[in-house]
RNA sequence: GGGCCGAUAGCUCAGUCGGUAGAGCAACUGGCUUUUAACCAGUGGGUCGCAGGUUCGAGUCCUGCUCGGCUCACCA
């Protein structure tokens, strides 16, 4: 470690190369190449300072309208400039581009990260500032010598005034000129910028400037920049909707003693001072749920949870949830207020209510479909097997009885949809395809009835036939959820945390929101019975024991919590990372994490060590 | 963890049947005082992801490894 070298950080290339010689030429001509400020004016608006995306929104209305190709009229231009070379500007950024020199006289743009302002420099009349003293440096041609060591990707700050050039652009004529810091690794293409997404991921940084850099920009495209703003819009969002309904937003544990809330592997640490393990949290709901025991009657965290389980375009070790709870109300109350908080936040974050995600187009004014699980697995039954004449056959009823649910499992694990995918071919199906269909049907429900006995036994036991139904659910149904659908009614086995419907006590009053045939959203009517509550943990425990990982532990502290009295609550959690990336048209959760986690870069030396045998 | 695909100049990418490593942009030198993917002329730049193997000869074929993408399983 102690040998290391900044040149395993900076490689020695003929780019870098040529950025260290201009910095240290620049260093003989100014003094301090890293100075420590540039104050900017106000032309704008008084007490802000100027930046380039606000000069540029400011002034260039001036711009003589013109088509495209063509050029303004000298009298256009001379109009314009009348009023622009009135207005002298202080501005500071990035150049954005290799400048373009043209013997004497250079263009150059400069960027602030979102937007970017063309500067215009002239070998006669430009001065440099001497960054030891903040003179300027009266000696002739110094700040075309200056000018001439700049890179694409340094930082410099300007002063001159508006005007617009023959071909009617918006620019600033500069007459003095700071450096301000070097770009000593080269910017990534200027027209292609940074394609590889491991470079983007792994160094965010660089994205965001070839982002912001890059000229070949797809129309409707947005840049890594405005993701990240449209997350930060859409939290904002969020937080204002449930401000002005009477939430108080919370902070609960991040470290705790027991990762409860929700079905997962943790992650475990250490704390040296108590000596005991600690959990970085997977939910907070047990804690927010103490917080409506404690009087709390509106409560919201949005922040991260943490899970020990794989990487993969939707998930991220650490997530980003917003969990809130709302005294005196049950799921139905809690579905409507979901569906306007989201159709409100769409049309405020984006600006539209209509969304496109990948190759669907969803209309968020629309009222959000609502069905039963079970409707739900009848209606995708009938919809993707509309070609088998025996499929069709089957009833709603079918639905509702355990012994059908645990045999229409096991017949459909049988068939297998690899297959068997009408949803997809309808279009172009043929009688031979339908024939074929036919007879895979046949074959896979005679199989089943050989299984009979097994899940007849089967759709005896509750938590089967609930385990059974959802497999139902998630093979049938799920990818045909298009459009904004609540999903309610779960099976009360797999929703220990959930209250029972008052008219069906083997379903939870609970729903999920179900977009592009994924899921958003899981909300339900808060179990408040300390009783109940203890019997559904000790059934997660014995499942615990049984092997499963991912069931919930007992929270001893927590059903002490409930034996105060909790008052009859609803409660919902939305994923806000995927909700970003539903609202960005991104398909991986990695563009939609400023720094998502990769795997670490192994350094060449280590690489050099014999393989471990394992 | 399984399957499929990928890694070549700073960036974006070609590289045919196994026969001296290529382009555009970027960099460097010269020219050019309103350009805009500026232009014109010239120059330099490579551990072909890493380690083995086959071969007279490997960017190319084979094996292992590393990293990444997609996908399946688990999950939000």
């Amino acid at each position: 470690m102690a040998d290391q070298s900044i040149q395993d950080i900076i490689p020695d290339n003929d780019q870098t190369r040529a950025r260290h010689e201009h910095l240290n030429s620049l260093r003989q001509l100014v003094g301090n190449v890293y100075p420590n400020k540039f104050t900017r004016s106000q032309v704008v608006e008084p007490g802000h300072e100027d930046t380039i995306t606000a000069i540029g929104a400011r002034f260039r209305a001036y711009e003589p309208t013109i088509a495209e190709g063509d050029k303004p009229t000298p009298e256009e231009i001379e109009k314009a400039n009348q009023e622009l070379n009135k207005v002298t500007v202080r501005l500071a950024g990035r150049i954005a581009a290799p400048p373009r020199v043209m013997g004497k006289a250079a263009f150059v743009h400069l960027s602030d990260g979102a937007g970017r302002l063309q500067v215009y420099v002239r070998k006669a009349d430009v001065k440099a500032v001497n960054n030891d003293t903040g003179a300027l440096i009266e000696e002739e041609g110094k700040g075309w010598e200056l000018f001439g060591l700049l890179d694409h990707g340094d930082f410099i700050g300007a002063e001159g005034y508006l005007f617009v050039t023959r071909t009617g652009e918006l620019s600033v004529h500069v007459q003095t000129l700071q450096f301000l810091a070097k770009a000593l690794l080269p910017l990534p293409d200027k027209m292609h910028g940074i394609n590889d997404p491991e470079l983007r991921q792994r160094q965010r940084y660089v994205d965001l400037i070839a982002g912001s850099l890059k000229l070949d920009r797809e129309e409707g495209e947005l840049t890594p920049r405005e993701v990240f703003e449209r997350r930060s819009a859409i939290i904002r969002e969020l937080r204002g909707y449930l401000e002005e309904h009477g939430y108080i937003e919370v902070e609960t544990p991040m470290l705790t003693p027991l990762a409860t809330g929700a079905a997962a592997k943790p992650f475990e640490t250490y704390h040296n001072a108590l000596g005991i393990p600690l959990y970085a949290r997977i939910a907070p709901e047990l804690y927010l749920k103490r917080l409506l025991v404690g009087g709390f009657e509106k409560v919201y965290e949005l922040n991260r949870n943490f899970r020990n389980e794989g990487i993969s375009s939707r998930h991220n070790p650490e997530f980003t949830m917003l969990e809130f709870y709302w005294a005196y109300a049950d799921v139905n109350q809690m579905m409507d207020f979901c569906e306007e908080m989201i159709r409100t936040t769409v049309m405020k974050a984006v600006g539209d209510t209509k969304v496109r995600f990948g190759e669907h187009e969803f209309a968020f004014s629309q009222p959000f479909r609502r069905l039963s699980m079970r409707e739900a697995i009848a209606t995708s039954w009938r919809l993707r097997f509309q070609y088998c004449q025996s499929a069709v056959e089957i009833v709603d009823e079918w639905f509702d009885d355990g012994k059908r649910i645990a045999f229409l499992a096991q017949f459909l694990k049988l068939l297998g949809l690899a297959s068997l995918d009408p949803v997809m071919e309808q279009a172009f199906i043929g009688a031979e395809r339908q024939k074929y269909l036919n007879q895979e049907f046949a074959f896979a429900w005679e199989n089943a009835r050989t299984y009979q006995e097994l899940t007849d036994s089967r759709g005896q036991q509750a938590s089967a036939v609930a385990e059974d139904l959802l497999y139902l659910f998630e093979e049938l149904a799920e990818p045909t959820l298009i459009q904004p659908t609540f999903i309610y009614d779960y099976p009360k086995p797999i929703s220990p945390l959930s209250k029972a419907s008052p008219t069906d006590p083997t379903v939870a009053e609970r729903f999920e929101l179900f977009i592009a045939g994924m899921e958003w959203a899981n909300g339900f009517s808060e179990l408040n019975d300390p009783a109940e509550q203890f019997q559904r943990f000790n059934d997660q425990v014995q499942q615990r024991e049984r092997g499963d990982e991912e069931a919930m532990v007992m929270d001893e502290d927590y059903i002490r919590a409930l034996s105060y009295g909790m008052p009859p609550a609803a409660g919902i959690g939305i994923g806000i990372d995927r909700f970003t990336m539903l609202l960005t048209n991104r398909q991986s959760i990695r563009d939609v994490i400023l720094f998502p986690h990769l795997r670490p870069e192994r350094k060449r030396e280590e690489t050099e060590d014999p393989p471990t045998s394992e």
